[in-house]
DNA sequence: TATAAAATATACCAATTGGTATATTTAAAT
DNA sequence: ATTTAAATATACCAATTGGTATATTTTATA
């Protein structure tokens, strides 16, 4: 069982992950977080070192819920190139679902602590290469099994989709218009035909 | 020629809009501001009615910049194709320019003033529609001329190009690498070659 | 050059900032 | 049930926040 301490860390990132998701981290003051939460700063101190350290948790805790529902959606299919599909068909619901989180992570966070917060922005990159890891495995498995064309650059092709990916969250976020969201995931769709498929 | 308060006024824009650019909103102070101009804040609030406001005149004062050098560029050639190269080719380039200005105005401040600051964010919209019209209407001269084919949709596709962009320009600043915009653009040129010359 | 007006500087405000030392409460182990 | 340790609350800190009223300086006009 869960010592009470360990829930009170789980109810504050639970709390806390949307809120810096959402208005970044300057515009998150210590009084938003003690409000949110209905603690008061002895806990959320007693609990994490400073400002800093609750903000690179709460990205994590985020990107952590994140990362473990794009790779169940994922194991509805063990074909490589219908991975490929699962994962815009999971970027076609995103926007209702990231809303939930307070915003795409990767986005919020990594606009804005560039020039900010080193040691957040170094969490960015690391899952931003943690995820183009993983679609470029995916692609390679498929050129192993034959699905995919040996042509293909893994690597480049799995950063190609991520930009494209992030450019169509922002765009949806910044107009509240899920049209680039589902017209990029079509794009896509249509890029896996024509330029993947062996 | 121009008078004093109108010279001091372009003195703040200057000096400030890179800061409100880099930093954000609620990450930047009016100290900052009074810092970095080397007046004080009877100057700034002489010439502008609050922090929101500056960070609005801010926000044009570079986009407007911004928007006159990609239009010089675009005049370089007629032809509506040659336009859309000369686009790809302006942002090989945006990584460097950009940095001057204190990154992407649209994608700082879209992300920034996003569920934050209503009146920025508004700003933000605007500018968005007016870029992707302006792409559009490229498209749809390059219809007319028959230099791209009539099956294409202008304002779709400008959207999509729009998307590509924004998304490389996020990845190029949060890894920190050019990868990211020169790709995209080559990937946009073979677009131009393929789906739209007609 | 004197005067009016515009522009800028100064001094101040209450409220809030992130953070800490200590007191109190709560939970776990004997 | 008592003790001990862990967790949380309270009260406080100096520094900074955005903003304002007023004083001073600078500019333009006559």
């Amino acid at each position: 069982m869960q010592t009470k301490a360990e829930l009170t860390k789980l109810h504050i990132l639970e709390t806390v992950a949307p809120i810096f998701n959402q208005n970044g981290y300057a515009a998150t003051s210590m009084s938003d977080i003690t409000n949110a939460t209905g603690l008061t700063k002895g806990a959320i101190y007693g609990n994490f070192k400073n400002k800093e350290a609750l903000a690179i948790s709460s990205f994590k805790f985020t990107v952590k819920k994140l990362m473990t529902r794009i790779s169940n959606h994922l194991e509805l299919s063990d074909s490589p190139i219908q991975k490929l599909f699962l994962i815009t068909d999971f970027y076609r619901n995103y926007y209702d679902y990231s809303k939930q989180l307070g915003g795409c992570p990767v986005l919020n966070i990594g606009v804005d602590a560039n020039n900010q917060n080193t040691l957040l922005l170094k969490n960015v990159k690391i899952i931003i290469e943690k995820i183009q890891d993983q679609v470029a495995s995916i692609i390679e498995q498929g050129i192993e099994v034959g699905e995919i064309s040996a042509e293909i650059n893994a690597m480049q092709y799995a950063k190609r989709l991520d930009t494209m990916i992030q450019g169509a969250v922002f765009m949806t976020y910044t107009m509240d218009d899920e049209f680039y969201l589902k017209d990029t995931m079509n794009q896509i769709d249509q890029m896996i035909h024509n330029e993947l498929k062996a």
